[in-house]
RNA sequence: GCGAAUGUAGCUCAGAUGGUAGAGCGCCAGCUUCCCAAGCUGGAUGUCGCGGGUUCGAAUCCCGUCAUUCGCUCCA
């Protein structure tokens, strides 16, 4: 893993994000290399999911959008816990999850929460519970840790209505100030989307009237979602904010089961599809503890990234969680607006709220698991006879952020020229692709292998006297000879354009 | 946010006991080179993560801070 993120960095696939000034945590910009990757994954998924079939649409909502969607799907709630550390063995759980003792009681624990040490004695607070890890009940108090991130929307900063109110503040106790502040806040208060979902339930009419869809039909968005993560990890893996690829496919009650195994199966052979190994790849069903509140089934898409735990092996992450969201969300909608979110069948003059299943991928993870699924080290004979490590990425031709690299073997003789007049040819088509004459040729091989680029063309003394060129495959490493006049078509059907 | 470790050139790293910074690779220019990180010559690059303190003097010692990695936790 640390090779990779070696060469993401040289290459300019992705950077720290305001690295200049010490860097913002877990936050990634993408390089130029990069930025083609993860935009060649975006788009192929929109290609398969949206323009390659006639029941999907697409949809490109604000990232901010009215505070009470958030009510309603559950996430202004849901997704602030509160945490309370152990002052005893420094453990941080949640309070809902700890075990119940009556208030009152005396418990034993050992110092420090190890299994040796001396005995201590504790009395449970008011609150009931104590440690799960050391049976501790000397506790933090309840913190709240709001995962959406909050701003506020309007000319008026909400810190100026606190000062103003600084005076009614101060007269209150801590439970009651609070309470006031929250009120003061909640005024102008808005968040940044944690998923992108909810814009489509929530545009769920709006489609449905004017785009002459019915089930079952999907819709489909590309775009950032933010949560503040406890703990980010990994690279791009866990991050504050993420691109999501996520797709709600509304099915009538009863067909969602059968749906809900073909989104298994489809989105798993995407993945195949572009290029990744099919051993480091598995669908793993949720267990029903395991599934969220809204879910009736939900299977996740891992990938086994090379992550180094303490055993050095790598470990299994979520790349896509395909769920069974039911009518939960339309519901909740429904029931927060008042707006009739149910479909009418005309044939068979049926009522109902569709259930749906949701293909959420982030953009993100996909990036980084075919980076490493790429990622390749051979021993190769160096022209001298001895051996020495090639780096390759091994990119499927449609994600390679660079199609390919035209090269003339020397610099003179015409060949520059004769480069030239390739690339202007492929520019013209907008075939990424990239021109180096500087240095010996094997070295511009190997610059574009650590690129992945899959193809590279060369200029050589006999396409001055026949219009041909040589064209060298980035996995073999074997060259053959192609019209100089047949490139663009020739990589037009390489690279599956 | 808690515990542990780390932070020196683009990358990988060296710099015992404090005396104003080095290597390899890469990069740039030129020459050479008809095919896989070749060769020769020349060149550029470091606020030693950041801030403060101790000291005549700090990359080196102390404090703080930011970031990264590994555990706890959560999830796409």
């Amino acid at each position: 893993m640390e090779k990779i993120v070696s060469l993401c960095k040289r290459r300019g696939f992705i950077f720290q994000s305001s690295e200049i000034y010490g860097g913002l945590k877990a936050s990634y910009d993408y390089g130029p290399l990069g930025v083609e990757l993860k935009k060649n994954i975006k788009e192929t998924w929109w290609s398969d999911m949206v323009h390659c079939r006639n029941d999907i649409v697409g949809l490109d909502c604000s990232i901010v959008m009215h505070p009470d969607v958030w009510k309603a799907s559950g996430h202004l709630a849901g997704f602030s816990d509160p945490l309370v550390d152990c002052k005893n063995c420094k453990e941080r759980f949640r309070a809902d999850q700890a075990p119940r003792t009556e208030a009152g009681t005396e418990v034993e624990f050992r110092e420090g929460g190890k299994s040796s040490g001396s005995k201590l004695k504790g009395v449970v607070d008011k609150r009931g519970y104590v440690c799960p890890v050391c049976g501790c009940p000397d506790l933090s108090a309840e913190r709240q840790f709001n995962l959406m991130f909050r701003t506020s929307i309007g000319p008026v900063d909400p810190l100026q209505e606190i000062a103003d109110a600084a005076g009614e503040l101060a007269d209150l106790d801590m439970k009651g100030r609070m309470k006031k502040l929250h009120e003061i806040v909640a005024r102008s208060a808005v968040y940044l989307r944690p998923e992108t979902a909810q814009g489509m339930f929530v545009n769920f009419k709006n489609i449905l009237d004017s785009s002459r869809v019915k089930p079952p039909f999907g819709i489909a968005q590309v775009g950032k979602s933010y949560r503040n993560e406890i703990t980010t990890s990994n690279l791009t893996f866990r991050t504050c904010e993420f691109e999501q690829m996520e797709m709600e496919y509304f099915v009538k009650p009863g067909e969602d089961e059968q749906w809900y195994d073909y989104w298994r199966n489809t989105r798993l052979s995407w993945y195949v599809k572009l290029g990744l190994s099919q051993d480091k790849l598995r669908l793993r069903d949720h267990k029903q503890s395991e599934l969220a509140h809204y879910a009736k089934a939900c299977a996740d898409i891992e990938y086994y990234f090379p992550f180094e735990n303490q055993d050095g092996e790598g470990e299994w992450g979520e790349l896509e969680g395909i769920a069974n969201r039911t009518d939960y969300d339309l519901k909740k909608h429904s029931g927060f607006t008042g707006k009739d979110l149910s479909y009418f069948d005309p044939e068979t003059k049926e009522r109902y709220i569709p259930y749906v299943i949701e293909p959420a991928a982030g953009a993100d993870r996909a990036a980084l698991a075919f980076l490493c699924d790429a990622f390749d080290e051979e021993i190769v004979p160096t022209a001298k006879g001895g051996e020495e490590v090639r780096t390759v990425l091994r990119f499927h031709p449609k994600i390679a952020p660079v199609k390919v690299a035209v090269f003339p073997l020397v610099k003179r003789d015409g060949m520059p020229e004769k480069s030239q007049a390739i690339m202007d040819d492929l520019l013209s088509t907008g075939i990424n692709c990239f021109y180096d004459h500087g240095g010996a040729i094997g070295r511009r091989y190997r610059r574009q292998d650590e690129a992945g680029t899959p193809y590279c063309l060369t200029v050589d003394s006999q396409t001055i006297e026949d219009d041909t060129v040589t064209i060298r495959d980035r996995d073999t490493m074997q060259q053959e000879r192609i019209p100089m006049n047949g490139v663009v078509e020739i990589m037009k059907k390489r690279i599956g354009n």
